[in-house]
DNA sequence: ACTTGTCCTGTCATGTCGTCAGCTTACAGC
DNA sequence: GCTGTAAGCTGACGACATGACAGGACAAGT
């Protein structure tokens, strides 16, 4: 799909070639996740992978473009969060298990690329249509599906719920509490409340009715 | 409060050094509103300040510092979002007017601090306690007033309801909200729904019931 | 060993960062 | 008005990041 790898002057990336530029691609993933990105510099990414700045430019025209590498892999990654949604069922117990899954399954992705995922939000934020696309990439793996289920559930108690509106609150919930759950918890909610706590506003929101006990 | 204004080195700024350093943080505000936050360079800062790099060293230790400055004025100017709830009545169409106002409000206030308030988001979720400490004394000034709110209404309906969570959880869906309005409208919301639907998210979280038509 | 095309780096011009000494300006005390 | 002192500003500088290029190193086939 997305063809050959080429560097930045159009030559295409061999063998070594390409095990260096993942190896680019990792040392930058690294680099985001332990300084703020504001302070992540070419010259120390090329340091940390062992290799020169030039090397860099070779293969990125700058760093935001690197990310946006890193990024793009990170929302293929993400289509696996349909799977989460897909084809559950939201009757009964089994619907609160279906929900906390889903809960369990989205924090710990945004956990495992959280580093990636603030530097997209910022770019989103800040009006960067690339960074905007990416970010709905994700949001809408769960989103979607989750339209549906609230259709197939809510929808026949109140027509008047627009789906994805719910289902974009639910998920934009899901996704705040992911990147500033600190802010939860100085609410006074504690760790191993946050996760039933979402769940139950999921399935609160997907099917409009309290959870059987 | 805070005592007389200092340079870098500890002098006390008088009245023209003080000009020029507000001039300077009204331009770096400009800046982070015209520019990605990474590309915002003290130099460029300095020209529009019509000064010196130099100038502007005399005042911030580094661009962070001066927007932690722009930051904390903002953060006290969210004072008064406290008004939007405090003695407010829930009750009826009264309540969902002191709702819609509510929102209103909340987003107002979000978009005119727009690029300031991206920033501290970041900072926040790239873990820097100040930032952090920021962020929250905004979210506070809403979400304080809203969890006696829940506590007075919701909480006599259901006790099991856990006020500060509801309301932490409202206040982060109106902050999703405000900062990624667009990731609602692709998800079908019409920008004219997009309050009103908050409204009666916010409605609904604090009563516990549906409006009244 | 030679050729070919990929891969990497040394080096350079340009520009930013952050600091400092030193010049200019404001003002209080006489 | 004169002078001393502190505030205010900048030119200049060393250190470092950026981005481009030419050419050397390397692997693979002949």
């Amino acid at each position: 799909m997305t063809g050959q790898v080429r560097t930045v002057d159009g030559r295409v990336a061999g063998r070594r070639g390409q095990e260096t530029r993942q190896k680019l691609l990792d040392c930058l993933r690294e680099m985001l996740s332990t300084s703020p990105y504001r302070d992540v510099k070419v010259i120390d990414v090329a340091r940390m992978a062992g290799t020169s700045p030039a090397t860099f430019y070779q293969y990125f025209p700058d760093v935001e473009g690197a990310v946006l590498e890193i990024a793009e892999e990170m929302a293929e990654d993400s289509g696996g969060l349909k799977e989460l949604v897909d084809g559950k069922s939201w009757a009964g117990k089994t619907g609160f298990t279906t929900s906390e899954e889903l809960v369990d399954g989205f924090l710990a992705f945004w956990r495992k690329n959280d580093a990636i995922l603030r530097v997209v939000t910022l770019g989103a934020a800040e009006g960067d249509k690339r960074f905007f696309k990416i970010r709905m990439k994700v949001l809408n793996s769960v989103a979607a599906p989750l339209t549906e289920a609230v259709r197939n559930n809510q929808g026949k108690t109140d027509k008047t719920v627009e789906a994805p509106a719910v289902a974009g609150a639910l998920v934009s919930l899901l996704a705040a509490a992911a990147e500033h759950g600190k802010a939860f918890t100085s609410w006074g909610v504690k760790v191993k409340d946050l996760k039933p706590n979402l769940a139950l506003q999921v399935y609160l929101g997907v099917t409009g009715k309290k959870p059987p006990k």
